[in-house]
DNA sequence: AACGATACGGAGCGCCGTTCCGTTTGACAA
DNA sequence: TTGTCAAACGGAACGGCGCTCCGTATCGTT
């Protein structure tokens, strides 16, 4: 719809040559930065690493989701397709979640502040939020769905909610020896078990 | 001892009236503010709430951990105090623990941004960060060795990584129908019951 | 070579936290 | 009551930030 499309109306009009430049030097500068100074990493940082001015940076990324998403697009569209290959090799359902789950901490807790970004509720990261939770909500919902049909876990427990709160847990992961995010995620998912115990209730 | 004595040196001074009644005006202030805009409001928002100039807020708290420190003190130490009582009254140490983590999850969600407040890394909040660890750390210890002691819970987990992943857990927990924080913590207290079943692992 | 279309750069605006200092006010002694 | 001064006040001002806007430079085509 809004592409520079290569088909409507035959050989249009392609990106300029130095536009397709700065778009992916940004992409390493911002990738760069956000290494060393987070997600939250001053824009004028990002512009000044790749060598451009302001206008460049929000011309390609017209808000900070748009970058972000850009840089880790990759990541989490390896993330989402892992599921189906866990669900298949693993020994149970539960066992294909937790893993799949790992694999998404992991994510989270490598990239400097993404986790907290995720969760604010700032309105110019909602982009962000909606395409972290459009993709990667449908692979969990299956692999959630696959767990409580062995009535391994749970079932009154919606994708989301699980992935706010993996999410939540992962928030200042790093960098501090006294919080293992993994850890908690982990019992996360271990209360998340059906428990035929009745002293749990 | 920090408090401005009235035996010290005789009949010192005292602190002026008009500081004695800016500081509950904005003491009060802040906390409307806080219920409307979070307690991450602009300083000048709850100045101008209060009918002061930006010196008088700063002159009495100097940082914004101090002023919230302030306002909700009232409210952890209740929270702190409640945990004898509630090992006593319950059946295991366990139930107490979740009894009390629950008096501290609805403390956390009333509070709108308390709770990312508390995990944020700004260096501005690091007082608040040191008040309710070094307030609320030792009584959940209290609480968690108490249930390891029985065996009813693994003994592996220290008090301040607990705290911190109900912390997180709270955030956003706040108008959003789709996230219910209080569940969440609920799974993670249940991961933490010392499990018999094989199957677990 | 000439000419649009496209993209670029950075000055500038508004918001925010924080500081700093000239002015006002309360408390106490004379 | 009045005089005095430390204490407290208020808000202008500064630096940093996100974001916009528009004059300028460059690309790609004729």
């Amino acid at each position: 719809m809004s592409d520079n499309d290569s088909h409507t109306g035959g050989t249009s009009r392609r990106k300029r040559a130095d536009a397709q430049r700065n778009e992916q030097t940004l992409l390493d500068a911002a990738s760069a930065v956000f290494v060393t100074s987070g997600v939250e990493a001053p824009v004028r940082e990002i512009a000044a690493k790749a060598g451009v001015g302001m206008g460049t940076i929000y011309r390609h990324f017209p808000t900070r989701a748009d970058l972000i998403i850009a840089v880790y697009r990759h990541q989490v569209e390896a993330c989402a397709q892992a599921a189906p290959a866990l669900l298949a090799s693993s020994r149970t359902p539960h066992a294909a979640l937790r893993q799949w789950v790992d694999l998404f901490v992991d994510f989270l807790i490598t990239k400097h502040g993404l986790a907290a970004a995720l969760q604010s509720d700032r309105a110019s990261l909602e982009t962000l939020h909606a395409y972290f939770l459009d993709r990667l909500v449908p692979v969990c919902a299956a692999l959630l769905d696959a767990a409580a049909a062995t009535g391994e876990i749970r079932s009154d427990l919606d994708a989301i909610e699980l992935m706010r709160g993996v999410g939540n847990l992962c928030i200042g992961g790093a960098s501090d020896s006294r919080y293992d995010a993994r850890r908690m995620v982990g019992l996360l998912i271990a209360g998340l078990r059906q428990s035929d115990d009745p002293a749990s209730r």
